[in-house]
DNA sequence: CTGAAAGCGCTTACAG
DNA sequence: CTGAAAGCGCTTACAG
């Protein structure tokens, strides 16, 4: 049984194919005899004709789909993120393909491949330590691309994203304000600047405080076995005679494991370690966990991806380039730091 | 500046685009003049010349692309779903759009209406209450699909799922083996029937073993206002004169409102109220808060339906219809029930 | 060993 | 007011 085409609906409207097309786009209505424009419709209704998109896609050369890449779709931040772009693509006509690289650059590189055979539209990513080759591939092929959360130094895609520097800069310098005098931070060993951009605002804050950086202080974890180093990093920051008294956690996913471990070592948050990190997380939430942390605009670098993406594709005038949304500083309760 | 097409390829090589197609899919080896074959490889690479997959779609009337339809990417339960498909159909060829449905079938509809018109291949489907008739509607269009998770009592699609019912009831039979008397079940008040299964398996399991199932012990929560509810149900629960010694919550969003509750009340797990949830949850880790869940083999099931739903695509022999994996039961470790 | 041509299902400039 | 025909970029049966 085959789908229904435009020519069954005009072999049996006895008309031909051109003015099924006309009427059922509502082209040239003021010139298309009513009465056949009537049956036609009706003849497609009972067809239940439905154009098929394959043929109009090669005919105007564009598949109205975005290819979302992100490291793992499985993962809060990305999940959530995925969510926004889909609904905000939909309500402006587009649908999207996901795929997740797993921080791997050959992976992204094999999607990249893979989706441009598709024939997206055009690219969504958030790229990964390594990848900038494919992404330059794909921006010399002129294919509409924009980079979201990371990004590279040099790259000619919008990139949208927060003020890493300077929203760790001042909520460091909000630890300091509080009184903190020693403060830890957790980050990983990486390349991806946003990253970095993190602890370079830790250490300019407290240099612009006239305190200096304790190299001690600075934990540098590895990704591939974030639990035990999360926890020695944590015994040793709280064991020297210059204990730490608040700990920055780059990421949420370092917060996690080490408020893990601090629940069980029975330290009491906040009074003797102040907590920051990077985005909400339920379990802080739930358990009544007073960590401060910084809270990205998820929905307006999203949707702003989004729409950036589709201007590109379809041609529109750009009056801006990249865009930095500004993150707020969510404070826990008991901490209470006015904002 | 307009994509290479394979007349391109052809005009530079000197050949017919026939030829052209021929040695870049290896069609005709033994046949075709070496030199001229690697002639129009050459040429191919020259150009950077990709194959439109739109073309091919339209010639062939597939497009490698299923439409995985859950209720909310966002959440933790269909993110993991989404990430198992994706990398399943990535390895045989094929990629996939998302949509949620946020439970709304009117959103559904509209979904697989957006789909179905992008030509997807087929759709997998974790169907929200209200949606038999779009689905249906899918199966009438012969257009393949499998349903996850959830299901309605008829329909014609294959049905990728755990035993809701029978793994409830070997659960709640494990509490009272374990010497718990008086069990309180909350669940939904909803007519989707993977729910109302376990709630079933709850009631069989009390009367198989001769106790009798009480209506004040069931609660049933309205999904807009879950955490309010919660809250009441549990102080009812433990406040009557005959307190239950342990709980099933049916899901795992339940479960989190639940406990939070609990810890707030000062309540001991497990010692004063035993807890049953399904789905494992990061926070219960975490906090090392011993509860037993009914863990849904999550993998096996999306890679099911995603190998069923290729296999009906490509017209294979399907030597079973509907799938129920197993879900194991985990027991928290201060529970010390053995499996 | 190679190519002209039809066809997948649409849209649309053009002619009448 | 309507239709024949070209064309989007491929694939492939067929002829030579």
């Amino acid at each position: 049984m085959k789908k229904t085409s435009i020519k069954d609906v005009a072999l049996k409207a006895g008309v031909s194919t051109t003015l099924v097309s006309y009427v059922l786009n509502n082209r040239h209505t003021e010139r298309i005899n009513k009465e056949t424009a009537a049956k036609i419709r009706q003849v497609a209704e009972e067809l239940n004709y439905h154009p098929s998109k394959l043929a109009q896609n090669l005919k105007f050369g564009r598949t109205n789909t975005l290819a979302l890449l992100v490291t793992d779709v499985s993962d809060p931040f990305p999940s959530r993120i995925t969510r926004i772009i889909e609904e905000e693509a939909g309500k402006r006509g587009y649908v999207v393909t996901i795929g997740s690289s797993d921080e791997r650059p050959e992976k992204l590189k094999q999607l990249i491949e893979t989706f441009r055979d598709h024939q997206v539209d055009g690219f969504i990513i958030v790229p990964v330590q390594g990848s900038e080759d494919s992404i330059q591939e794909l921006i010399r092929e002129q294919i509409p691309v924009v980079l979201i959360d990371r990004y590279f130094k040099e790259t000619n895609a919008p990139i949208l994203t927060t003020n890493h520097y300077g929203v760790s800069f001042k909520a460091v310098e909000q630890l300091l304000k509080r009184g903190r005098k020693n403060i830890g931070i957790l980050t990983y060993k990486t390349e991806l600047i946003h990253l970095n951009e993190r602890l370079e605002g830790y250490k300019a804050a407290l240099q612009e405080n006239g305190l200096s950086v304790l190299p001690q202080n600075i934990k540098y974890i590895t990704e591939s076995q974030i639990r035990e180093e999360v926890n020695r990093a944590i015994e040793e920051l709280l064991s020297e005679q210059d204990k730490v008294d608040s700990l920055f956690f780059t990421t949420n996913e370092l917060a996690v494991s080490g408020v893990k471990k601090l629940l069980e070592m029975g330290i009491r948050i906040p009074e003797e370690l102040a907590i920051l990190t990077f985005d909400e997380s339920e379990i802080f939430d739930i358990l009544n966990i007073p960590v401060t942390y910084i809270k990205q605009p998820l929905y307006e670098i999203s949707k702003g991806a989004t729409k950036t993406l589709i201007r590109i594709i379809e041609k529109e005038e750009l009056t801006y380039r990249n865009r930095i949304y500004n993150s707020k500083i969510i404070n826990g309760e008991s901490l209470q730091v006015r904002n």
